[in-house]
DNA sequence: TCTTAACCGAGACGGTACGTCCTGTCTTCGG
DNA sequence: CCGAAGACAGGACGTACCGTCTCGGTTAAGA
């Protein structure tokens, strides 16, 4: 991760790694099979358990929570670089493309499902909004603004898109237990 | 392009395009900074008009026919790979990066923008929806799939996120003059 | 040498000795700086102790042995033209300078002027007999006709040479102990 | 000559003397078939009439002349690397071989051999004195030191040297009419 | 306590591609 | 119509990493 933000994801290399941390290239290879799962598993590790947002019973605040979490860890600062690249690199190494969704991306989408289910289960969503889509419309433009140079979201920013998205579900309604009929 | 297509966009080298098209690499050199460039440029101008989408009056028909448009040039088939690996290439080739732009993206995202404001100006919409922020729910999820490997959408589906994202402009009202207060 | 032999030394280029060698360019500018080292090593090792001429106690028969071993060995056969190479590489690389002379010109030099020292020690020429220039003598007329393309010298005119070179010390005299006076 | 001096002989290539001179290098290609030969003309240009040594009637300093003029201005100074440097080129270019020899050196051998004839003629040396040989060894170490980096003689040794080639020759005698028998 | 096998650092190796340089030929276009 | 300007194919240069592969040296576990 040092070498990550002091010379650029680009400058990144095995042997530089392996010079930086006084390993021998063999030992890096028998643990890791590219650059790319290096980085991504450090990432993985700092990332700890960033996001696991709890359930304070109000959907958006919720969503706030964990969409300004991912934006500010990923998306900003030094390590938005570092992300930008190892997505890069998932074009063209399929095994780092499944791990970065199974270590890192999966866990998120379902996490912000789960909230959503629950929200919609309690009445605050019409019982069919597409959550899969939901939660696309809230990464996807965060996503494709790191990825194509647009310019993170501002926090505010954040809190309009979720507006959107949320005002897209349905007519939220107060949570409370499911409608008797 | 034919060499991007049939052996991969990992395959394309300077050494092969040079090789491929009987050309030295100090033409290639000479005309185009790096390997990203000249796939880009070939990119362009293959895609010369498509998704200059015309006003036919219908907002939800004019963004379906630029939306599928882009995923079925851009997102399927061999040249989503393609375009995947130059947006891959642009997170560290910041000349790339601004081309990309400009001469892919800005035009669509342009296009679009416009559509939205005549029929925001037409009283579709409510008078103060983000129209820039429609854009990136319209945009990001299609790139967001297609970078982190979600699979792209069918028309189907696109069709539903046109439906979802024009829902949260506001009420949608049929075009007409600028209502009179 | 192959390379040298069969195609020229104009032939012979880092690129080429790799593809003959099987060996990649990085391995061969490891342990060489420069395609005239890599040349001048293989001659160096191929002359091994060639003329390291023995003490037969007649100055003239131990001069001709080694001139003509000189001359039979670097500049005639195939052989000349890559030595002739080497030198000419000298002219625009200061370290093969160095190394070509360190290790084949001045031990030829040495062993020269060491057997005329012995005979001019032993009283068979004139004691202020200018040795340094004797082997300029000697070895100036041949290296000038190869690298000027004048032809080498024949058997019988290195004998010529070495007489005149000799007539010009001084009186020569059957070897013995230093006259007693 | 300019580019030669001030850049070194290794800097000179076509595309150099075609930018520096503000002539295509289409040009210069019509007029000479290398770099080499720009160089040599250049060279022999300059030269002019150095060394068309008159007859003194001293056979010793005529020769110290044309010898002193010879290392003056070819083996000393900025001009030696260039000569050095064209030499080299000869060892991989017969042309240029051809022209050095025809337009600098042989002219020059031709008017030591002349000289050293007409002393012979009027009995200054054996009448069977091998005078090809003795311009060897009067022009031989003075190539052989420049080329292989031995360092050029001085004035002094020069006399030296032609003293020692002239003892050679035979018993030196006054120049006067072919002896009668 | 001694042996032995696993693991390590170091880094050489065969490769592939890079981006640069120069060659000698060819083409364009202005004076 | 000549020549400057310079594009072009070709090919070697020297460099950077890749991923594989020995080497010894060191631990640490089992005998």
């Amino acid at each position: 991760m040092e070498l990550c933000t002091t010379e650029g994801y680009g400058k990144v290399t095995i042997e530089a790694i392996a010079a930086r941390s006084g390993v021998s290239k063999k030992t890096i290879y028998r643990w890791w099979p590219a650059k790319g799962a290096v980085v991504l598993e450090a990432m993985v590790e700092m990332v700890g358990e960033v996001t696991q947002f709890p359930d304070t019973g109000d959907i958006v605040t919720d969503l706030r929570n964990q969409m300004i979490a991912v934006v500010d860890y990923f998306m900003t600062g030094p390590r938005a670089a570092v992300y930008a690249g190892i997505i890069a690199e998932t074009q063209h190494d399929e095994a780092l493309a499944r791990n970065l969704l199974e270590q890192l991306l999966e866990p998120r989408i379902r996490a912000a499902q789960e909230r959503l289910r629950r929200a919609r289960d309690q009445g605050q969503f019409a019982p069919d909004a597409d959550l899969e889509m939901a939660v696309d419309l809230l990464y996807g433009p965060i996503y494709y603004r790191l990825l194509l140079h647009l310019g993170a979201y501002s926090h505010k920013q954040i809190g309009a898109l979720i507006d959107l998205v949320i005002g897209s579900l349905g007519p939220v309604r107060p949570a409370g237990p499911p409608p008797v009929q």
